[in-house]
DNA sequence: AACTCCTGCAACCGCCTCTGC
DNA sequence: CGCAGAGGCGGTTGCAGGAGT
């Protein structure tokens, strides 16, 4: 069993209080953010390090935009999580003033269920109701045989496959360029890297993926 | 008005990855 | 090279508030 990451006992938990939030603010604005683990102590605050950082990071940085998704902000979700899958970061990366953990929660909550009513499946972004470009039943068993055999879990791959096997249809919004350019750290791009190995793709210079997005 | 159900979101948990030694 | 500690990430949970009956 794994070390907690940090001592349970005399640390709160729950939702944040005003003086707790002011005390965190008022700490990074002097000393900046790092070493979480021992900022609460430093801060006077009683709660785990890890927790500092999610508030900090969700909540109270300066920079965050808060409110309602716009509808290009749910495009470009929606277009990089057919190429990415669960990838939270790495998409909110893309979407300035923007976390992980909401777009995570807007996707969860609004898109998903967006998609699902449009006859689309979240998960893997192929129309659920009938199989793509599947022109005849052995061909559609052959499909359906191909993404039991990849695994369910593999969203990676599975949104790369929907990438190959959907043709365009006529109302899809089809431009998205990643230019490697715009994977602001290195953490980043490494992890760009290494989802390209995933889905097969080598090169690292201008992604274009063909995908379906209907608006 | 009271109750139940549903939804959205903040926060937690545990695993994975990175980094320094 | 291997280990340990810290940070980061995605999945999940729990609660508050709104909608419906």
């Amino acid at each position: 069993m794994r070390k907690p990451c940090c001592e349970k006992q005399d640390t709160n938990k729950g939702a944040w209080s005003k003086q707790e939030d002011q005390k965190l603010i008022d700490y990074i604005r002097a000393h900046g953010e790092g070493c979480w683990r021992s900022l609460p102590q430093a801060a006077g605050l009683l709660r785990c390090g890890k927790s500092c950082r999610l508030r900090w990071i969700n909540y109270l940085r300066p920079d965050l935009k808060r409110g309602n998704f716009a509808e290009d902000e749910e495009d470009l979700i929606i277009k990089l999580h057919a190429l990415l899958g669960n990838r939270w970061s790495l998409i909110a990366g893309r979407l300035p003033g923007r976390t992980d953990n909401e777009v995570k929660n807007y996707w969860n909550s609004h898109l998903r269920r967006k998609l699902m009513s449009m006859g689309i499946d979240p998960k893997n972004h192929r129309l659920s109701q009938k199989l793509p470009s599947c022109r005849s039943k052995s061909q559609a068993n052959e499909h359906f045989q191909k993404v039991k055999s990849n695994g369910e879990n593999d969203q990676v791959s599975d949104a790369a496959s929907c990438v190959d096997d959907i043709s365009p249809l006529p109302d899809l919004n089809l431009d998205l360029t990643i230019t490697p350019s715009c994977f602001t750290t290195e953490r980043e791009k490494q992890q760009q890297q290494k989802s390209n190995v995933l889905r097969g793709i080598e090169s690292t210079s201008a992604l274009t993926p063909t995908l379906p997005l209907f608006r």
